[in-house]
DNA sequence: GTCTATAGATAGATAGAC
DNA sequence: GTCTATCTATCTATAGAC
């Protein structure tokens, strides 16, 4: 009924799941930050794909499970980009430095996970905590920040009272402000805190912060 | 028709439009920031007042202008705070670590003014950008950064390259987060942000933080 | 100003043919 | 696996009596 070469037909009606859960899951994306999750519109978000509402429910089931997916999907994003980092060579201020940055580049790159992340927490991590693969997922920055950390320690450099949780906290607060509070922050003060005019001296204070933090003199206890 | 003393009558049905206001401001306060723009129901709102749907849209115009309404009101709790602060009498160095606890006290304790921030983030402030009080509503906190700042940098005591909308950023940013994200937080890195234990931590934190950033030894340029 | 009742639109979800 | 058609519930908003 259908000719063997058939996978070779690009544009035409391929009948390839992997290939029709991933557009979905890139239109749900971009309409679940959008629109927020209640906002989001399971029509819509068919609408703008190739495939009927009826395979969003074949596929996944309903609009909260499509949701968990599109979380996975994006958390599982930044964690490789977390993976590639290679900050082994460089000494613990550097080191500290590469890291911010890379949370800070990758948070500007990825405006829709950031949407994603405050529409979560207004559902407090609900999806998150149904989620098997999300429960799983590590963070490879924190065992990153961890040797890093412990390194600087040893050597004098670091003075500060702080765990690599609380390093991570320091720095993804910064990182994930300044793109998500933008609309209100700019409203309110008349500042765009991601004009491109702008973007490097707010990366470079983001890391001299966080090593100043670090590296601050302190009174002994 | 109705007896002249009827205001005392504590209870009953008033007919006080202020009260009225009032009372469905704070019912929907909590219902948005629960369930975000489009989860809340203006159903439900009615029926945790004592007075019904008909009387949101009498007094509102909708739900759009009722969540603008709320919206202007926790912006205001928030502004009059920060006039009630004083740091005159302190040096810089304490004036600001005052200046951030005192960012770091109110995020704490309203959680759904938070809760209602990320939500309008999420519509991008379109709400604020329609809101003439909110768009006249200055922030008193700037002004006081402002002071400080020129201070410290006048007494060579501060060296940081950022102005006061910058310094308010990095407050605010390590205050909201903590807050805002502590769910999706909690639930992937095992961390209680607010957990009362750690509060003394976290808000000694932000100070050496803030402080370490402004007063940290900087190559000359 | 306050109530009940309901209009009018649209949401998530599914049936059933092919 | 994919389609069209539709069910059922529910939402915002308003009409109209008092």
């Amino acid at each position: 009924m259908t000719s063997v070469d058939e996978p070779a037909r690009s544009g035409a009606r391929t009948r390839d799941a992997a290939r029709t859960r991933a557009e979905i899951l890139d239109v749900a994306t971009r309409e679940f930050a959008r629109a927020g999750y209640d906002g989001a519109r399971v029509d819509e978000i068919a609408a703008r794909t190739r495939t009927t509402k009826r395979m969003i429910y074949y596929y996944f089931g309903g609009k909260e499970r499509l949701f968990t997916a599109v979380l996975e999907r994006a958390y599982g994003v930044i964690r490789e980009a977390e993976q590639r980092l290679d900050v082994d060579h460089l000494d613990p201020v550097a080191a500290i430095r590469r890291l911010a940055e890379l949370t800070f580049d990758h948070h500007e790159e990825h405006p829709d996970f950031i949407r994603l992340v405050s529409i979560e927490n207004i559902h407090e991590a609900e999806h998150i905590a149904s989620s098997e693969t999300l429960a799983r997922m590590g963070s490879p920055t924190l065992d990153v920040i961890r040797r890093i950390l412990a390194e600087g320690r040893r050597s004098g450099l670091f003075t500060a009272d702080a765990d690599a949780v609380d390093l991570h906290a320091m720095i993804s607060s910064f990182c994930f402000f300044r793109v998500a509070n933008r609309h209100t922050f700019g409203a309110l003060f008349g500042r765009d805190l991601v004009d491109p005019a702008r973007r490097a001296h707010y990366r470079t204070m983001l890391g001299d912060m966080v090593i100043a933090y670090l590296t601050a003199e302190r009174a002994q206890d």
